[in-house]
DNA sequence: GGGTATTTGTCCGTATGTATT
DNA sequence: AAATACATACGGACAAATACC
C-alpha cells in the first residue's frame, strides 16, 4: 500500500524544495548524511535523487554534491511578425533588457534534400539545396541553433550570396526580393518538441539523458505565388525558451515577470 | 577513456532500435538474457534500460517485459485563427481523418485570481473569477486539459451562462459579444514547456517521473478597447501534440506525414 | 604541482516484492 | 497455483571528479 521508500524520500525532499526550505542553488545533504537521516541504504537515497533529477528539481555534481536547480530566466521569442518587412524568414531572437545576443557566422553547405526538406520546399528528394546553419548565444549561454534551406536554383539564377559564409544584411528576405523578385508573403511555423541528439546536448550543455527536451520549429516561407521559398529549422532548449504568438489586434506587451 | 558499461549497452540497444532491427512495439530480451549477453550484472543492464527509458525509446511493463515504444501519431492544433469569428478563445482541437474528439462538460468554479491570472486579466489579485475547466480526449486517449478564466464582473453584468456547467454554443466569444457587447479583436498565445504535476500525469497516463513534458499555452483574449477579457490556460503532452502558426498568406496544408 | 579528503558515479551480488501471464 | 519479468532495497567495493591544503 505504502509507496516505495525512495519515492517517500523524494517526496520529502521535493516538499522541502517547493516550500523554499531548500532554496535554489543550495546544496542538499550528502548521500551519506541522507542515508543516515532516512535510515535507508545509499542506493535507495540515490534512487530518490535520481527521480528528483529527472523531474528537473535537483542536479548532481561529482565531487561537489547535489544542488537545487536554479531556474533559468527564460528567453521569449515572438513567432508572429510582419512577413514582408520583418525577419520572418530566419527566426530572430529578441533580446530583453541587458541581454547580449551573439550569432555565429553562418556555416554554408550544399546538400541533397532529405525527404522532409524536399517535402517542405516541394522539390524532388535528393535535389540540391543550400543549407545555412547558425548558432546563437545569449549572455554567453548557448540558446538556439537554426538551419535554413534554399533551393539550389536560387543560386544559379543569381542569388550567389546565399553560398557565402557571411551574414546577409539587411536580411535574406529582402535580398531575394531584390535579386530574384521573390517576395515572401507569408510563412507557416510547425512546432514540435523532441529529445536532443548528442550534438545538440553537447552544444546546449544539456544532460545527455534527454530529460531536457527541445522545441523544433519548422518555418516554411512562401512567395507571392504560394510556392515554398525557404525552410528554416530551429531548435531551442525548452528549459530556457518560450514563444509568443499574436493574432489580430493585441496591445503591446510589457514583460513584468 | 571508455564510457561506462551501462552506456555502451544502452548505445548498442539504441542503435538496434534506430536501425529498426528492433521494431516499435517489439519486446526486448529480458534483463536476465541481456545480462548474459553483455556479461554484465543485472543492475548494470537495468541502468542501461533506465537510460533508454528516460530517453523515451523503451518502456518497461512489470511481469511482461521491456518494449520499444510505439510513437504516437501526433495531433496538430492550429494556433492562428480569425479572432473575431473563429474559436479564438478556447483553443479547439482540429481532428484529422477519422479522429473522434470528445470534450467533457465544463467544470465551473468561482475562484480567487492567482497572481498570474490577475496579471493576465489586469485585475486585482484575489478578486473573483469564473473558471471553466474542460478535458478533451481524442480516439479515447486523453489529449488536453484547459481552463478559461473570466472576470466575475461579466456574470454580474448579465453573462450568467458563464457559471452554468454546459457548453456555450455557438461559443463564448459570440455569447459575450451578444450579451455584453464585448468583441474579441485579438489574442496572444504564450507558449511554455514544463513537467507535469501528479494530477496531470495521472490524467494523461504519463509516467510520474516527468520524462514526458507538457506544453502550457496561455491565451489572453482582448476586447475592442484592448482590455484582456479572458485567459485560457491549456496543457498538452508534448509526446502527442504539435502546433501550427500561420502568418501572412499561407497556402492550404495537406497533411501527408 | 601533489596529496588527501570528500562526494558522486559505476558495478557487483543478493534477496524479496509485485504485476502479469 | 506456478512461472516469469520487472521493481525495490540492501550492502560492499572501487573509480572519477572536485576542492582544499
Amino acid at each position: 500500500m505504502a509507496s516505495p521508500m525512495y519515492r517517500q524520500i523524494a517526496e520529502d525532499l521535493r516538499a522541502q524544495i517547493e516550500s523554499k526550505e531548500l532554496s535554489p542553488g543550495q546544496q542538499l545533504r550528502t548521500e551519506l548524511e541522507l542515508r543516515e537521516h532516512y535510515g535507508a541504504s545509499r542506493n535507495t537515497v540515490r534512487d530518490a535523487i535520481k527521480l528528483l533529477t529527472t523531474l528537473g528539481l535537483v542536479e548532481t555534481k561529482p565531487g561537489q554534491g547535489t544542488f537545487v536547480v536554479r531556474k533559468i530566466d527564460p528567453h521569449v521569442t515572438m513567432l508572429t511578425t510582419d512577413p514582408k518587412t520583418g525577419p520572418g524568414g530566419d527566426i530572430t531572437q529578441h533580446s530583453g533588457v541587458g541581454q547580449v545576443v551573439i550569432s555565429s557566422d553562418p556555416q554554408v553547405e550544399i546538400q541533397k534534400a532529405t525527404p522532409s526538406v524536399a517535402e517542405a520546399l516541394r522539390i524532388a528528394e535528393g535535389s540540391q539545396v543550400v543549407s545555412r546553419h547558425q548558432k546563437r548565444h545569449i549572455d554567453g549561454t548557448p540558446w538556439s541553433m537554426q538551419t535554413t534551406f534554399y533551393p539550389m536554383g536560387f543560386v544559379l539564377k543569381g542569388a550567389d550570396r546565399l553560398i557565402q559564409a557571411d551574414d546577409i544584411v539587411p536580411g535574406t528576405v529582402s535580398y531575394l526580393a531584390d535579386t530574384l523578385g521573390l517576395r515572401q508573403i507569408g510563412y507557416r511555423d510547425w512546432i514540435k518538441v523532441r529529445t536532443p541528439d548528442a550534438t545538440e546536448a553537447n552544444f546546449f550543455n544539456l544532460p545527455l539523458d534527454g530529460r531536457v527536451s527541445l522545441y523544433e520549429i519548422f518555418r516554411t516561407g512562401f512567395d507571392q505565388t504560394g510556392t515554398p521559398m525557404r525552410l528554416t529549422v530551429s531548435v531551442y532548449p525548452t528549459d530556457r525558451n518560450q514563444f509568443i504568438v499574436n493574432v489580430g489586434d493585441v496591445p503591446n506587451l510589457n514583460i513584468t515577470s
